[in-house]
DNA sequence: CTGAAAGCGCTTACAG
DNA sequence: CTGAAAGCGCTTACAG
């Protein structure tokens, strides 16, 4: 059997609370002791029992992480950087992807809660979350938003500036001459989702074209939706639209291979914008006029807000609710055709 | 505070013993205090405290994922589709990356090996991991290696063939009258480098053409050994590859990056070809001669040796050690010039 | 500097 | 069908 603690009590001729000081080095222990009890550690090969530390300290040094789909290059950027942020704390990750899938979420958050972990970093799949949250503020574990945002409950959030960045793209389409302009989008209930179409919107009003409810398409955050979507606008007999934005990366990916399956190039045939860029785009033809996200600051950022409440759990500097909007960045690409030419 | 199962019983004036009953399903409760206790339950918004299960039962429903780097989209394939599997049997995924550093990786080992997870699997980051993996083995603790393979121990691997399929592919280099053949490699003591290695080292034997040592680079599987090595051997003064073997999707990726920052075209200057393909390939030109993995299949197919062996530990049908290698692909791209013409 | 005792919150045979 | 008791393996005041 396993060795525990008590073995190498015995062992080493010493009480169990021996052991333990000098294993997590609090208390006093005179040198010849704690020579002994690591001697007996190391003959035994003993491994202390996590699981029963963490029951009595009620810490589990466990983040939780729940994001859509841990394989969108966007999130496994996310969830790196947080990694490694936290793990030079001592803290270990339980990874989670919901898919956008408001019951499987739920699933999650009941497990990880369940598991006692000591914080949760979190992109939820639609803006009201209801009571779901709710146990974790209350037990006061830290909760951190990614990327997305919920309007029913105070809580720490970091994002990504979503509906200026649209507007702005949107602009430098409507400035190359462009009106018919189509967005594919997900769902209207995604704090992303909703501050983009915001942005397609507003630009779109300000600049006094209408918009076409045939040219407002709704799917998922995925490369199905851009792909469908895609065909769907591309093939769009009287209208075709001259340019689209798609809202994602994923999206954009999905654009773009209905494109090239249909030979339509861009930006000859069609323009093509995008929020947030493709992994490799470096390699990719042509380079797609894009909102720069930076993943990378958005977890060690979100990480950073986690590992201070962290640490001031008892502390009375309980500091009010933090709403943090980092800024992103336009490129300017060769995907948008100048109709003014 | 949060309400324990104490608090449950005594609300529905049942004991703690019922109380669990209930909860777990198992054994006998009339339907009558059934009834109380889930009234009690919700009343208080009792959510068991999983830590204390874990304890008692010796069961976390944890299992441990080490890989090298979970920004590496093969690896990011392999972790997603081991959740999906894992996830039906309730099962989470503690998740790290060690950067194939032998101290992080041991120290990500003896921590998993204290949160006493149920299963591991494990990307290794060198042939020989001396006892690093012994206390799980003798604790019982199902291990699976992912990707790459180990001498020292006996235990379940899930690999993808290397050797043969790094042949064919700098065969077909030679077949198209390559024969400054360069390879861009990782660590000589990672499983897969050393069989992509033969597999080079074979195919120019068996042509007959002799290897030329500043024709092998050794770096690590990452983007910047690809950009660097690839720096270095377009600008040979003499004896200038006229094709390069990337051994992994990074390496290739840092390729093309140094090939595109020189103006070095594909395949016109150069010729390439790799083990393991870009994510967007589809977008990305030229299309390059390649070894397809499937890190999906090798993901399912370890959580499910995994879960196997975690659904038999008591039985005595307990089944050898498995080695499975899976099958690749040879996908035939427009990045190998042809110097027969 | 060290040990005895209590307790973290569950589960699980064992009686009844 | 239900409860009392023991115990999982630690940590942590509290005495001494």
């Amino acid at each position: 059997m396993k060795p525990t603690i008590k073995d190498v009590a015995e062992r080493a001729k010493v009480s169990p609370s021996t052991v333990s000081r000098v294993l997590t080095g609090v208390g006093y222990v005179s040198a010849a002791t704690k020579e002994k009890v690591l001697k007996a550690v190391d003959e035994l090969g003993y491994n202390p029992n996590g699981v029963a530390r963490s029951l009595k300290r009620a810490k589990t040094q466990t983040i939780g992480v729940i994001v859509p789909d841990i394989s969108n290059p966007y999130f496994v950027r996310v969830v790196r950087s947080i990694e490694n942020c936290v793990s030079k704390s001592d803290y270990n990750l339980l990874l989670c992807s919901t898919d956008d899938n408001a019951s499987k979420e739920e699933t999650f958050l009941r497990i990880l809660r369940e598991r006692r972990i000591d914080g949760l970093i979190f992109a939820p799949s639609r803006l009201e979350l209801g009571s779901a949250l709710k146990p974790f503020l209350d037990a006061n574990i830290p909760v951190v938003l990614v990327d997305r945002t919920i309007t029913d409950v105070e809580v720490d959030t970091v994002v990504e500036e979503g509906e200026q960045s649209s507007y702005r793209l949107v602009q430098s389409l409507i400035e190359m001459g462009h009106e018919r302009i189509a967005i594919v989008n997900s769902k209207p209930y995604i704090s992303t989702s909703i501050e983009r179409q915001r942005g397609y919107e507003r630009a779109m009003l300000d600049a006094g074209i209408p918009i076409r409810p045939q040219y407002i398409q709704h799917g998922r955050f995925d490369q199905e939706t851009g792909y469908l979507c895609g065909k769907r606008l591309f093939t769009l007999k009287d209208d075709r639209p001259t340019a689209i934005f798609a809202t994602n990366n994923s999206i954009l990916y999905g654009l773009m291979l209905a494109a090239r399956e249909l030979l339509i190039r861009i930006p000859e045939d069609i323009s093509l914008v995008s929020f947030g860029d493709l992994e490799y785009s470096e390699l990719i033809f042509p380079r797609v006029t894009a909102i720069l996200q930076h993943p990378d600051r958005v977890g060690t950022t979100a990480a950073e807000v986690l590992l201070a409440r962290l640490n001031h759990t008892h502390v009375e500097e309980v500091q009010k609710t933090r709403r943090i909007v980092l800024p992103t960045d336009f490129r300017c690409g060769t995907s948008v055709r100048n109709l003014r030419d």
